[in-house]
DNA sequence: TGGGCCCATAAGCTGGAGTTATGAGCATGA
DNA sequence: TCATGCTCATAACTCCAGCTTATGGGCCCA
């Protein structure tokens, strides 16, 4: 995950979040003093702060006049960029606090490992800006997790991403999630001309979660008629394992879209296009036979709809 | 951009990025001896600082045992959270610097403040992990302003938005950037059924950018046929303010879909389906005219390959 | 049983970030 | 013209979070 060449910790060579959220402070309120108010610190202190920011990153961000302060062009980008990393954090705080309230909590979700990760940290901010009071738990497992869970009464809600549904179940499809064939750059795969065949990728041994996984039951199920899966190349337990190794070179892989964002982004990774098969699973919610859920759950479900 | 109900500062409530930076080595490494050693500190600060984040979270992370630690089911959770925002300050990192080394690099970057923003870090993410030695400056600006540098010799590599190229530039299409229509959830176009036509949006005051920016060029040429834009409803110098506003429901507005991720997973922001109208526009590296760029400039464009 | 690895605890140091107090620059309005 | 109110900067002081070193206990293996 470091790249090469990095020695000191990236938390020495970049603002901590204070800094950061005191940046975007100053940009929405044009004026050091009224961003130090807003944090609930004062104005010197604001001030040493974004010197200090400024210096660290050797950039004048602040314009500062007699009348306020206003972001220079560097600041701009720069705050933009800080924007970002105070999201994930905020998208961090949504999911760890979800964490914490294990048993007084108004809404227990149950939800796939996936979805945990990379969707419900968004929905709960979303949730705690419309109905400011919900007090959510969370707990994470695969399927038969979210279905026990829901059916002994554990869990108010729950989301799932396998192929079917759960018995003893009601459900409703909330998205869809593709699963997409990927290599190192380097590997052969990411300089063909033409697309993939269904036959070669079942014939080639692949880099896989263990066969409990959502993933590997599509994988299985959607090249069945093209010769079964090979035998893996390596077996890991965990999805980010598994893209350290194929982003090492180990060998090709197939993984949500979902835990693709930045990989591919980055070009750490690259999409190998297949044609003539189907890799795509259904995300749903899923809870205890009988009527739509009401209260919290119901308000959770109305964000979830189809992306 | 702080939700309600917030009281203290983000960064009270989270984990500092050097703790999460640990928490990813402990997950790396298994073991919080080799991952403080990783970060060049001691094991005993190790310890301590995740057990201060587990006790701000109120949850266990690691299950330490005599033969090393491994993260417990939450941890991994809470692990995946915290690599969004190690990955996120990656970015910010890559971007400041390529903003300080003003002079004395060796490959000079002009950008479009949209690819500036949202595309160029992770860009120089993966250069540096390519060839680690570049040293990458940057500046943004507008078409012309990006144009200018190129052909005054103050930039090696640009990329620019606009609907063509700039007059004695090379250039090569290195992706797409489509055009989203989007409103407040709570705005009547949410709830419509049907997809929007042209005339329509074409009618409505909408919330925009000043007409120099390449969002409203393309709006402008695509809605010409449909008798052209209708005056702004307000007219904004960032992108950010304009999302905010559209955020507090003043109105609709048409957004590059680069500066909508976070918003529309959100749904602080729902996108409004439009029909008869290409709401497209090409992203384009730039050059001097003459050959292909070398060195570190071919480096650099050869990892922006269309998405 | 000694030596290797793990982790935890205790005591002490230090620097960074906060505070209060003060002053200077620029508008506005009586 | 002078007071008032906003802006930001500087200085001196306090304090605590996070680091260090030193030490000890548990487990496993040769």
């Amino acid at each position: 995950m470091n790249g090469p060449g990095d020695t000191a910790p990236l938390a020495h060579r970049v603002p901590d979040l204070g800094a950061m959220e005191l940046l975007l402070a100053v940009a929405r309120h044009g004026s050091l003093g009224r961003a130090a108010r807003d944090l609930g610190i004062t104005q010197p202190a604001a001030s040493s702060r974004v010197r200090s920011m400024e210096r660290l990153l050797g950039v004048a961000l602040v314009e500062r006049s007699p009348r306020g302060s206003r972001l220079t062009a560097e600041g701009v980008l720069v705050t933009d960029w800080a924007r970002r990393v105070v999201e994930a954090a905020e998208a961090f705080e949504a999911g760890a606090q979800a964490l914490r309230g294990r048993r007084d909590s108004r809404l227990r979700v149950a939800a796939s490992m996936t979805i945990a990760e990379y969707l419900l940290p968004g929905w709960l901010i979303a949730l705690r800006s419309e109905r400011p009071g919900t007090a959510v738990s969370l707990s994470a497992g695969n399927s038969a997790v979210v279905a026990e869970r829901l059916l002994s009464d554990e869990a108010d809600l729950g989301f799932v991403e396998g192929l079917g549904v759960p018995a003893g179940l009601d459900s409703a499809v909330i998205g869809h999630d593709r699963l997409f064939v990927v290599a190192a750059p380097s590997h052969p795969w990411a300089r063909r001309r033409h697309p993939l065949l269904p036959a070669e990728l079942a014939a080639t041994p692949l880099i896989l979660r263990e066969p409990g996984s959502g993933t590997r039951q599509v994988l299985d199920a959607a090249l069945a008629a093209h010769g079964g899966l090979a035998e893996p190349l390596i077996e890991l337990s965990s999805t980010t394992a598994v893209k350290a190794s194929v982003v090492s070179g180990a060998g090709p892989s197939v993984l949500s879209e979902l835990a693709l964002g930045e990989e591919l982004a980055a070009r750490r990774l690259v999409q190998i296009p297949v044609e003539g098969v189907r890799l795509r699973r259904d995300l749903r919610a899923v809870w205890r036979q009988g009527p739509l859920p009401a209260g919290p759950a119901r308000d959770l479900l109305s964000l979830t709809r189809p992306t």
